[in-house]
DNA sequence: GATAGCATATGTCGCTTCGATATAGCGGAC
DNA sequence: GTCCGCTATATCGAAGCGACATATGCTATC
């Protein structure tokens, strides 16, 4: 699955404008799925050129002119054959974990540091979930799945990283194999 | 933190072929970071080009010759500075979770197949962990870590969507918005 | 004994995606 | 008054992904 059919889901929720998709990607999507500009102007390129979405440009009062995109019925029948067809899989890349898995190469300061931003991060987005779940306007019946299974899994994420935390900072102080000799 | 700050950082464990070192993340990394062989081959090139590793062709009777790397000290400086600086990102791609996000696009038959594939993989993954695990030759002690940490992920994981199935399946029956016509 | 598939081993190619940057005017904060 | 952030679109180089190409030997099935 690639950014364009991300894009025809979203407009299968209402009309927008590239900008807006990308609001939707953070507010909705930001703890699973990250797709920047880069991605989506392409992206809505591509599918205006075949038919996928139609464009329609409108002039703003004092404020930069927008393009707004709307899904055509084409857009819908190749979006439901990729809802249909479309492998489940869920990748990670995690250079949290790269870190955590070299941690006998660092300084347990670092290690620390290392720790406790990610449990810093688990809960900014935890709050971002809650925030986007809060106003549900425009919002599909199944957000609620997506936002349950965000916070389950970070929030045991958290929790296990919290309870080993001291544990693993001892012991990289004693399996601590130096990189250089003026470390 | 790119594939070639990976490869260094497995080299520190044993002078490794452009081969093991794939094997070794599929073994050991296969539910945090995945790098196929169109990443890891030139990476090597250009490690070997700027001199953060040492490559010995070794020809083999009966078998393809192979290259076998290994760090040199610029290497491992590169490696220690790359640990203390990188930020512990957390990226998520989640297909499975945009294919639930849009839910109500889905028949209930098509959505109980999606949830139970993922099911699967999730006890695939658990089940590679734990066999990584067991045989633990070559491996950093900080292996531990990253296998709890995954074994915590998911298990949350999967007890959520075991937990919550059914559930799902019901209302997606009630929620349905159909694509087209002839669904 | 044939033949199919798997393991070892290195690499390329095209496409997608990422992150940074450019552009530009308006509104609010300090 | 000046800086920052919001709206809004877009491009570009670098990186990465997945599939394919190539070669050979070993093992298991028929």
């Amino acid at each position: 699955m690639d950014v364009k059919t991300l894009c025809l889901g979203v407009l299968t929720l209402r009309d927008m404008t590239g900008y807006e998709i990308k609001k939707h990607f953070e507010e909705s999507f930001a703890h699973f799925f990250v797709a920047g500009y880069g991605s989506i102007y392409p992206a809505l390129s591509e599918l205006t050129r075949v038919g996928m979405v139609s464009c329609q440009d409108v002039a703003q009062a004092k404020r930069p002119d927008k393009k707004v995109y709307r899904i055509t019925d084409a857009g819908r029948g190749q979006l439901a054959q990729a809802l249909a067809q479309t492998p489940p899989r869920h990748k990670v890349r995690s250079e949290f974990l790269v870190l955590v898995y070299f941690a006998h190469l660092m300084t347990p300061e670092r290690l620390a540091e290392v720790l406790d931003e990610r449990v810093r991060d688990i809960d900014n987005m935890l709050g971002c979930i809650d925030t986007a779940f809060e106003d549900q306007g425009q919002r599909p019946p199944s957000h609620e799945l997506v936002a349950g299974l965000g916070h389950a899994t970070l929030n045991a994420q958290r929790d296990y990283i919290r309870a080993n935390r001291d544990r693993w900072i001892a012991s990289a102080q004693t399996d601590q194999q130096p990189l250089s000799k003026t470390g």
